[in-house]
DNA sequence: AATGGCGGTTGATTCAGATCAAAGGCGGCC
DNA sequence: GGCCGCCTTTGATCTGAATCAACCGCCATT
C-alpha cells in the first residue's frame, strides 16, 4: 500500500477493500458488505497534467474520490483573477456542493487517478446510512475548519508568514499520508502557490529566496528542504 | 413570527413548534414528535452585548442555535491580530467542530438569545436520524461554500470590492430573514467589518466615505442605505 | 550546437492600503 | 449642562507587496 502523488499508469481497478487510500477517505466508514456494494458504483478514471476534472458553474454529475496525484481547486473572478481554495491529495473527496452546480473548478497537477461515482447512485447509497453521513459531516467540518484557518492567513498574515504556513501545512498533510520527511515535494507551480496565498508569483519567489538566504530552507527543483523546521514553524505560528 | 437582530428581553421559553427561526434552522428537518423530544434538550440563554458565548480552544460542551441577535465569529493570532470568519444571524447553528475544542471564538454583537443543547444529548439525538444528518451536511456544505467565497474576497479583491461585496452579502442575508430592504442595518462596528474583510478600520471608513461621495451609498448611524444598488452589485461582482 | 519557450528569479519603480496622528461626533454619566 | 470616553472620520506619511521589466536556466525541438 503506497500513496502516490503522481498517477503512474492506468492500472486495473482493484476491489475497494484493497484501495490504497481507503482509510484516509470517506470509505473508511464502510463495512465489507457496503464496500462490495460501492464497488459497482465507482469507476477509476485517469486525467493528464492540467486536465480539468470539473469546472465552476458546471452541473454536478458525479462525486470524486482522489486516488493518486494532486489537484488544485480554484475559483475565478470574471476578470481572470484566481484564488486557489485548496489542493486535493489522495483520499480527498470532491463534489459535495450546496447547489446543483460546482462552486469551484478542479484540475490535475500532474497525472491523477480518480474514483468517480454517479451523483444519483451515490446519493441513494448514502441516503440512510447514518454512520456514513456522520463521516461525511466529519470531513465537511474539518474542511470548513481548514477554510477558516486559511481565511486568517489570507486576511491577516504577511507574505513571509503565508509562505511559511503553507510549507508547514503542506508538509504535515503529506506527512499524514506517507510519514514525516524533511524534504517537501512541491508539485504545484509558483503561480499556484501565489494564487493559494493571495500573493503574486514574484513575491512568492522572493520570499523563498529570502528564506534560503537566511539558511532556513533549501530550494530544490520540485521541492523545498526545511533546513531549520523550527524557524519555519515559528513563522507559521506567529 | 418575527426575526430580531436584537434580543429584547428575557422571554418565556416557547415550544419548538412556535420557534421563530425554526424554518431557517437545523430544526426545519424535524417532525412534530422530534421537535417535542428536542424541546427537553434545549435551553434558552441570553447574552449581553460583547459577552463571549464560547472561546477558541475552549472544550466544546454545547451546540447553539442562534435565536435573536447577531454574533461575530473570529480567530485570533497569538499577537492579537484578529480575523472574523463570519457573522452569525438568527437560525445559524454553532458548535460543530472537527476536534473537541472550539476552533474560533463567538461573541454577542448586541444582546442575543441562544438555544443551547448539551453536546452529548444532542449527539445522541441526531445519532441515527439520517434526515437530520443530511440537513446538517447541507448546512456545513453551504458554510464551506461561503468560506471559499470569502477566501476569494480576502485573497484577490481590492478594498472597494471587499466593502461592496460585504454590503451586498449582508443585505441578502438579512433579506432572506426579513424581506428585502434598501437600508442595510450594520450592527457591527467598523473594526468588526475591517477584521472581516482583512482591512484596517481606516480603510473601511475611507471606502465608505468614497462610496458616499460617489452617491452610491448613504452612511446613516448604525446602517447604510444603498442609493445605487446596481453600482454596489457591479463592484461586488467584478 | 543554435533556437525557442516556459517557469522561475531578480531588479527598479509604483501604489494601495497600512500606519501614525489628530480631530469630530455622540451618547452616557455625574 | 458639561465632561469623558469611545467610535469614527480625516489627513499625512510610510511601506509591503504589486507591477513592470529583464534575464536566467533548462528542456525540447530542430
Amino acid at each position: 500500500m503506497k500513496i502516490s502523488l503522481v498517477a503512474v499508469e492506468p492500472n486495473e481497478q482493484q476491489p475497494c477493500v484493497d484501495c490504497s487510500v481507503r482509510q484516509f477517505s470517506l470509505c473508511a466508514a464502510l463495512d465489507r458488505a457496503e464496500l462490495r456494494e460501492l464497488e459497482h458504483l465507482g469507476r477509476h478514471v485517469h486525467f493528464a497534467t492540467c486536465e480539468t476534472v470539473f469546472a465552476q458553474e458546471e452541473m454536478t454529475t458525479s462525486f470524486y474520490n482522489l486516488l493518486e496525484g494532486v489537484m488544485r481547486l480554484y475559483k475565478l473572478l470574471p476578470d481572470g483573477r484566481r484564488q486557489i481554495v485548496g489542493f486535493a491529495l489522495p483520499g480527498d473527496f470532491l463534489g459535495m456542493t450546496a447547489s446543483a452546480r460546482h462552486s469551484f473548478s478542479a484540475d490535475a497537477i500532474g497525472p491523477v487517478t480518480i474514483c468517480r461515482f454517479s451523483r444519483a447512485a451515490f446519493a441513494r447509497f448514502i441516503e440512510d446510512k447514518a454512520h456514513l453521513l456522520r463521516r461525511i459531516n466529519e470531513l465537511a467540518v474539518r474542511e470548513l475548519s481548514q477554510a477558516q484557518d486559511h481565511m486568517v492567513l489570507l486576511g491577516r498574515r504577511s507574505a513571509e508568514e503565508k509562505v511559511a504556513t503553507f510549507l508547514i501545512g503542506w508538509r504535515d498533510r503529506l506527512g499524514r499520508l506517507s510519514g514525516p520527511a524533511k524534504t517537501v515535494p512541491l508539485p504545484m507551480s509558483r503561480q499556484d502557490i501565489a494564487d493559494y496565498l493571495g500573493l503574486t508569483i514574484e513575491t512568492v519567489s522572493r520570499t523563498f529566496t529570502k528564506l534560503e538566504r537566511d539558511r532556513v530552507i533549501d530550494i530544490l527543483p520540485g521541492s523545498i528542504s526545511l533546513l531549520d523546521p523550527a524557524r519555519v514553524e515559528a513563522l507559521a505560528a506567529a
